[in-house]
DNA sequence: ATTTTGAATGTAAACCTTTACATTTTGAAT
DNA sequence: ATTCAAAATGTAAAGGTTTACATTCAAAAT
């Protein structure tokens, strides 16, 4: 039933030649004979032969595997960076693994194995968290890893992100300007590193213009649209208390909050103005379309693995040049959802 | 530099026993004794073995690996059917590799010669085509393939799909149970089987309740958001021949024909009642909420993962049951983008 | 004491490549 | 014709596993 797959041999055999031979004819044209080649062509196309790449892999000591972990593949967010990181991987002759890790630590312990078994010869996180295996590594020992989105502080591995405490400081910025002056700011969960440099600019961004920042003011979603509703609610229940602008630290977060905002009767940007983080396309195609921090996805995904590459290429260690992270620059997306702050 | 990687010879010699015992200790452990296995053992953690996978897999002569063909990986449509599937796979001891083909017929093939050349043991296809080599497979070859989301026409290998003409064929009666009769539908692509199913029910729909469908009110798009802007434009141009009513072939194209009307002044549903396809998350968050047909995706990755390691299991060959096609049933969400015909 | 059994282990082949090295062939230079 | 160099090809090892088969060993049965 199951054809017998054509090997190396089966070639050789149909051409009349050693295996030696058809593996040179496909990978080194220019050392064999004109004559020879084409013989090799003509027995690989009648034989319908493939290369078993696990047994290439196996003698070359590569996978041509490399593994992306991200925390979320449902988060729209990833998908361009992804394909960033695809098309260039591809072109080098990698495939490109995603391991969706949930933020479960054992799921990126399992991954992070793969490098040590041979099924991934290099990786890139987006995860914001240095697998456990690799942590422990030994100081001179660089891990094929380049790190993106989330920087891993203290880790001195190749590392391409935007700088979030500064973008966030804008976003808010572009609110202080509108001249509000009681604005909110819906984190991602604690612990994670954008949290705290969005946190970080927002902060910044008010007390640079004399506001003392308010805890109340501070509130924890995780990047979800539901997340944000459940923020949105809590933060405007109080008609006393209640911001006039909310800066969040995601564009789901954003519509979230907008929806509690109509909920409560409130008109975006008239009554509440809020900002988004990321311009995911469902940001402009929202009503009203929202203002936000675009993040150029796309060209993460390329910096990330042409930095990846190229240390792969060069057998450069993998640590990071002394200009430290590749920054990537945002852009502030001004759209409806944000106008002047309503008089009293 | 590089630390050597411990092999299993490196085990085998530092616990004393052949490279047999190491591999039995690992693998069939009832079969070594007591006091070996032990040994073993604590030679796998002095030395920090972790078995060589494409070593082993070249030696088993499998790849341990699901290639999963999607169309695009950045439409969050297919996340959490992806999800479903990863979730099957890797409790199985799979890996899920994500072939992002952006409908090109050339990297689809690219990608089922994975299947050939050993670097994947089985495939699942979202994309509603049958890559070229497979296609011209012989009859009774079966290669181990599943099709999920996209039926192919005249395929016979397993399928699990929703019942799309019937689905549209509920949404459309929904317009009309609420009195609506000028209904357009924003359909995908040409070509594309949803299409055909989509249209198809919308068509029957409009038959079942006497009413002739016009081919103008048909409109063509990609899913998109932007399709739909346009598709709405469109349509909604000329006051007087407008619609009362669009039945859209995905959300996004919903969400993009709101946009489009809102830019002539309408008001939803007041004026025009839009039904989305799919209930991605930001359908409910839209404002207004979208009805929609729900497809039970995560479900749908489920069935398609269960389906192949049915069969990669019990070796029974890859063709569909007499039983036809696994159908996963929808269910129509009925929100505030849809309500009664306004009176002319 | 000898044979038989069964369990535990070892030996070596096989999986399919690539490539260093050895050998043969070719063609030019003597 | 002979020699030499270069080009083309072949031989065999290596890569790390798993496993069929062979061997050893201990204990039980005679």
């Amino acid at each position: 039933m199951t054809e017998k797959i054509a090997t190396i041999e089966d070639v050789a055999r149909h051409a009349g030649v050693s295996i030696a031979t058809v593996s040179r004819a496909v990978h080194k044209p220019d050392v064999v004979s004109e004559a020879t080649r084409e013989k090799v062509q003509t027995a690989i196309a009648a034989t319908g032969y493939t290369a078993n790449v696990m047994a290439r892999n196996l003698r070359l000591n590569r996978s041509g595997m490399i593994l992306l972990l991200v925390p979320d593949i449902g988060n729209p967010f990833f998908s361009s960076i992804l394909s960033g990181i695809e098309k260039g991987a591809s072109q080098a002759g990698y495939n490109v693994l995603i391991g969706d890790t949930q933020n479960d630590p054992e799921r990126e312990a399992t991954y992070a194995a793969y490098l040590r078994s041979n099924q991934a010869d290099a990786m890139i996180l987006l995860n914001g968290r240095l697998p456990a295996p690799l942590a422990k590594a030994p100081v001179n020992a660089t891990p094929p890893v380049v790190i993106a989105c989330e920087r891993i502080p203290g880790c001195a591995l190749p590392t391409v992100i935007i700088d979030n405490d500064q973008a966030s400081f804008v976003a808010t910025r572009h609110l202080l300007d509108l001249g509000h002056t009681r604005i909110a700011h819906i984190s991602g969960p604690s612990g994670n590193i954008l949290t705290t440099d969005r946190v970080g600019g927002y902060r910044r961004a008010l007390k640079a213009a004399g506001i003392a920042p308010e805890q109340s003011l501070v509130y924890r979603g995780d990047f979800s649209i539901d997340s944000g509703i459940a923020a949105g609610r809590a933060l405007l229940a109080d008609e006393k208390t209640r911001p006039t602008a909310v800066c969040c630290a995601s564009d789901g977060m954003a519509i979230g909050v907008i929806v509690a905002a109509k909920e409560y009767g409130l008109r975006i940007p008239e009554d509440l103005s809020v900002v988004g983080f990321d311009d995911i396309p469902h940001a402009a195609a929202y009503d009203p379309p929202i203002t936000t921090v675009r993040q150029p996805r796309r060209r993460l995904g390329e910096q990330a693995i042409k930095l990846l590459l190229d240390r792969l290429g060069s057998k450069t260690p993998f640590v990071n040049n002394d200009d430290g992270p590749v920054i990537v620059p945002t852009e502030l997306i001004i759209r409806q959802s944000t106008g002047p702050c309503p008089k009293p």
